[in-house]
DNA sequence: CGTCAGGGCTCCCTCGGGGGGAGAGTCAAA
DNA sequence: TTTGACTCTCCCCCCGAGGGAGCCCTGACG
């Protein structure tokens, strides 16, 4: 038999460069018909043209090479799920782009409301907890499951929650991309099960706000907060608090949503000295 | 005045991580208040926080850096208008992500009709044509201004297109990504203006089949052209030509498109000999 | 006032998915 | 057989982000 076509061929045929079927060679995700092995010369067929446009069709879909490869050799009924999969995860990143773009208008509409901001000194509290160690893109889907598992260990020990939920945010999450994160429902005695340990949340020194809405935006609240917790020279003790008083489990509706975010404090050497102007969360100021 | 807040508590703040204020320091984005010469140390004030914020939410919006600080830099008018141009974009790719769907589904199901490729000797061509090299992904973009260039030397000079447009696509264009392209309106005794030259599209022998619908497919049916041409060991001689014989201009409806695909060819010493079965376009054969 | 941990600094490597180009080897048409 | 077009590998670049080593600086505590 000839040899089949060439790279360039099948580039031009594909429309694919010669680069990357050089790249998707090297990847395993699209093995040439024929190697030549004296010259390295690659052969292709045309029965690969057809392999050869999914491959575009799923990278124009930003799925990653490993998955595709994944996807080329599942069978047909796995592959659907795998397709739906990744059609999903292209659905949440639209949504993402969709919250990013509303709070943007938000932030650039200059009347914002100042925030107010209590300081609440709480006694230690005891509850039931999951704590790991997670990448901060990935606390989001961390917490659901590890509130389903408190759930759960709570209700077969037949224990009520004795308060709205929390969360511990270490200082490394924010500043390190990963770090250590805690979840927590409060209940006195605590039962152990799964990945649910009791736990102390400890006493602390708090200066509160509650941010209004989905978590989007919660960022913007955390800057307000700690551009007052600065301007009032308090410093930062310990991880960052949030306490869920309304949330998903509440109502679905976003917008109704209530959180706490508690920053533990202690006073400096300067603090009562140093106190002036309240913290803004105005817009650009460039 | 105190040096401000450190790298560490502005991450906590912004939730920008340490790397990354680093880096946007060093591109320019976001400058430190203030950065110790003996030892480096970057200060931050709580007034660079909305600022963070802001660049935390272009850049969740893909939006590139260099682009960012544009944005950052412009005045709030000209800002808008950034914006607005890159959501714009986000849109168009938008379009993009959900034809690559719609045409991945078209192409998983198995029952696709095979093309009809026709042979066809064409006399030279006397056009007003644009030339340029071009990068694959700006085609589109190029191939509107320059279209509407010649149509503009055209009404000035008071003639009528003898005959649907066309381009002419170096191979390279799909083998290097970037390559010299060619979109003429055929007309006799040219006129010359802007970047509007007389050019004959030379005659030549052409393998032709037609694309049906949007542009977004058209790999598929380049495909199949090029499986044909092969398995007929016909060689290629010279660029590929695009007939746009219903396009933008005559129907808003993409699904109403036709574009004959021509392939410049030449009868190989083995072509006769060769022939075999006709190119199917079917899909998957893992 | 000295110690020392925590946190800051720079520099380099890695990853993913691409591009450009050099220098050498190969193929096939004239 | 020549020669130009094609292909090979290898290395560097881009972006935007992370990991980690090794060293220096700051500040709270004794």
């Amino acid at each position: 038999m000839p040899p089949g076509l060439t790279i360039g061929d099948f580039s031009r045929i594909t429309h694919l460069s010669v680069k990357m079927l050089r790249r998707y060679h090297e990847s395993g995700l699209l093995e040439p018909a024929e190697v030549d092995p004296h010259t390295g010369y690659r052969y292709y067929t045309v029965a690969q043209v057809p392999t050869a446009q999914v491959i575009r069709r799923f990278r124009d879909l930003d799925m990653p090479v490993r998955e595709v490869k994944e996807v080329l050799a599942a069978e047909p009924d796995a592959r659907g799920v795998l397709i739906a999969e990744h059609l999903a995860r292209l659905e949440k990143q639209l949504d993402a782009t969709r919250a990013a773009v509303r709070s943007l208008r938000g932030m650039l509409e200059p009347d914002r409301a100042p925030i107010t901001v209590e300081h609440r000194a709480v006694p230690a509290l005891p509850t039931a907890a999951v704590t790991a160690t997670v990448a901060l893109g990935e606390v989001l889907a961390w917490y659901d499951g590890a509130m389903a598992e408190i759930g759960t260990i709570l209700g077969t020990h037949r224990r009520a929650p004795g308060g709205p939920p929390g969360g511990l945010y270490g200082n490394e999450l924010f500043t390190a991309e990963r770090g250590s994160a805690t979840v927590y429902v409060p209940v006195p005695d605590a039962p152990t099960g799964g990945r649910v340990r009791p736990y102390v949340v400890p006493a602390a020194e708090l200066a509160v706000t509650v941010h209004h809405g989905p978590h989007d935006d919660i960022d913007v609240t955390y800057g307000a907060l700690g551009s007052y917790v600065t301007d009032y020279a308090l410093g930062v003790a310990g991880p960052v608090r949030e306490i869920y008083l309304v949330g998903p489990r509440e109502t679905a509706d976003p917008a109704a949503w209530r959180t706490e975010i508690a920053w533990p404090i202690f006073r400096t050497a300067t603090a009562t000295a140093t106190a002036s102007a309240p913290a803004s969360a105005a817009g650009l100021d460039t």
